[in-house]
RNA sequence: CGGGAUGUAGCGCAGCCUGGUAGCGUGCGUCGUUCGGGACGACGAGGUCGCAGGUUCGAAUCCUGUCAUCCCGACCA
């Protein structure tokens, strides 16, 4: 299934798009920049979103829904809001389709014109505080913690699977606090959340920041962000929490009345991870062999497939496979037992190895003979002959280590890939010559991060927090910088 | 929207220049031998050649139009 599969260095981009399509994750669509997630894709969506559920709920979130269509009025009560959004908004003019007159089909309904178009949500902020209205009155209904689990449409020009789609499955936290030293916190708390769990169990290694006013959500003051380094050096926003502010409260009049009787505005946070994760997994550690998937995040951690040359051998082997399989479950392991007896074991070993299973157990009648099993990791490749004796500790073992594995590789590439630059020449060489991360003096004007865009492709990706300050002249107007940020060409 | 390219079997492609019975690889089905890293052999199923016109005795092939997709740029989680 994965013959004629390319490798990193020949051409990312390629690799990236056949890995995802051949490990059966998703598929293009007959709809235009829309993918189809499969059952693989959506198995590891499906985990991601059962962790991060957990832990806004640990955080005191709850999930609400909230209508697919806004209203285009709505959109435009937030000035920067709409700015940001007019150009990639899909618009629903009509309600009703009728019988062409030549017989030929189906065609739109003039008649069925709508008084208001509606606009299909790119996000929530606007239907959000529009209702947030009518639930907020006292400082006792605050703060406000809600979550909601959704799809949104953003009209981009060119799209890439799961990196960026027209259509998109995300969850927008978006939360109502009594003062503004809350909504900060609640937008840091936030922050370190997403990156708690990129790092411990997407294994990817994320620099927590803030983003510069260019890079801004349309309608934040501040936004909070995680950005990760891929195998080709440039960089992935994983994550942004931002804090709005008054903003909203203001533009859709969410007043409330404080302890000292005194009518406020409210103030806002909302946050974001997308199915853009799923490209940020995918990316980060996939080799040329395949998908390699974190153990916390691979819907089966284990794949056990039997040798036998025929059915007498195999019921016997099975027998071991499936004892050995309900030990594992019994220790909170995801097991797939593979007998199928359609499948060559060569054609199963590489059939799990190309769709990432992290441990692979194989047992033969050679390993009946002696009380072992041949263990495979994913990460590695490495293969080694386990006692059956103690097998679920053994495992528990390695997933564990497969999982530090990942990310402790993948914080050598970025570490290996972040690098200094003192000077414009040094600051073009780095970028074109070694794709990462370039820490540079900036000097914190919005002109000097444009053209700096506009001559090398480059962006801040983020102004780190507990950045180490340091003095230094912006590598472009040379004007004074107390710390440096981090640039990179960015997806 | 500007520049470039491509539409032929499920997928990947050849054939087109020079018009004359639709081809290869892979995948799929059946049977047999295999089974510790993508097995082999035999037989078999599968295509209105993107769509619509035109030229011609005859069009996948030549001409015109049209639709779709992909790549590069502007946009972006």
């Amino acid at each position: 299934m994965a013959k004629d599969f390319p490798t990193r260095a020949e051409n990312y981009s390629q690799w990236y798009n056949d890995l995802v399509i051949k490990a059966d994750l998703a598929e293009t669509s007959a709809v235009r920049g829309c993918m189809v997630i499969k059952p693989s894709g959506y198995a590891i969506w499906e985990k991601m979103q059962s962790i991060l559920d957990k832990m806004f709920k640990d955080t005191g979130h709850s999930n609400a829904y909230f209508p697919l269509f806004i209203p285009k009025s709505f959109f435009s009560k937030e000035a920067s809001h709409v700015e940001g959004f007019a150009k990639e908004c899909a618009v629903v003019t009509h309600y009703r389709l009728k019988n062409s007159s030549d017989g030929k089909g189906i065609i739109v309904d003039e008649d069925a014109k709508l008084e208001e178009e509606l606009i299909v949500r790119p996000t929530s902020e606007t239907i959000i505080w529009d209702t947030y209205r009518n639930w907020i009155k006292s400082y006792r209904d605050l703060p406000l913690l809600i979550n909601q689990w959704a799809n949104v449409v953003r009209w981009e020009m060119r799209t890439r699977l799961f990196l960026r789609t027209t259509e998109f499955l995300w969850q927008e936290g978006h939360t109502a606090h009594a003062t503004r030293e809350e909504a900060i916190a609640e937008a840091e708390q936030m922050l370190s959340v997403y990156a708690d769990f990129a790092e411990n169990y997407m294994a990817v290694p994320v620099i927590r920041g803030i983003k510069s006013p260019n890079e801004r959500f349309a309608g934040a003051v501040e936004t909070y962000c995680i950005e990760a380094l891929m195998q080709d050096g440039k960089a992935l926003q994983a994550g942004t929490s931002h804090f709005l502010g008054e903003n909203f409260a203001k533009a859709f009049d969410v007043k409330f009345l404080s302890k000292e009787n005194k009518l406020e505005y409210v103030w806002a946070t909302s946050w974001g991870v997308s199915t853009r994760l799923m490209g940020a997994l995918i990316m980060a550690h996939s080799d040329d062999n395949g998908l390699v998937l974190p153990p916390k995040l691979a819907p089966t951690q284990v794949v056990i497939i039997p040798i036998y040359k025929n059915s007498d051998q195999l019921a016997v082997i099975s027998e071991t496979a499936v004892k050995i399989k309900n030990n594992l479950q019994a220790k909170g392991i995801s097991v797939k037992y593979d007998d199928r007896e359609t499948q060559k074991p060569g054609w199963k070993f590489n059939e799990y190895e190309f769709k990432g299973v992290p441990v692979r157990i194989v047992i033969g009648p050679r390993d009946l003979e002696n009380g072992t099993v041949e263990v495979a990791r994913r990460d590695t490749l490495e293969k080694s002959v386990y006692q059956i004796i103690d097998i679920e500790k053994k495992i528990v073992n390695l997933l564990d280590s497969i999982q530090d594995n990942l990310y402790q590789k993948a914080l050598a590439f970025r570490d290996e890939n972040t690098r200094k630059a003192d000077t414009w020449e040094e600051f073009n060489t780095l970028l074109d010559t070694k794709a990462g991360f370039v820490l540079a003096h900036w000097d914190g004007t919005p002109e000097t991060e444009q053209k700096i865009k506009d001559e090398t492709k480059a962006t801040i990706r983020c102004i780190p927090l507990n950045n180490t300050p340091e003095e230094g002249k912006c590598i472009y107007s040379g004007k004074p910088s107390k710390q440096r940020v981090v640039f990179a060409r960015a997806y």
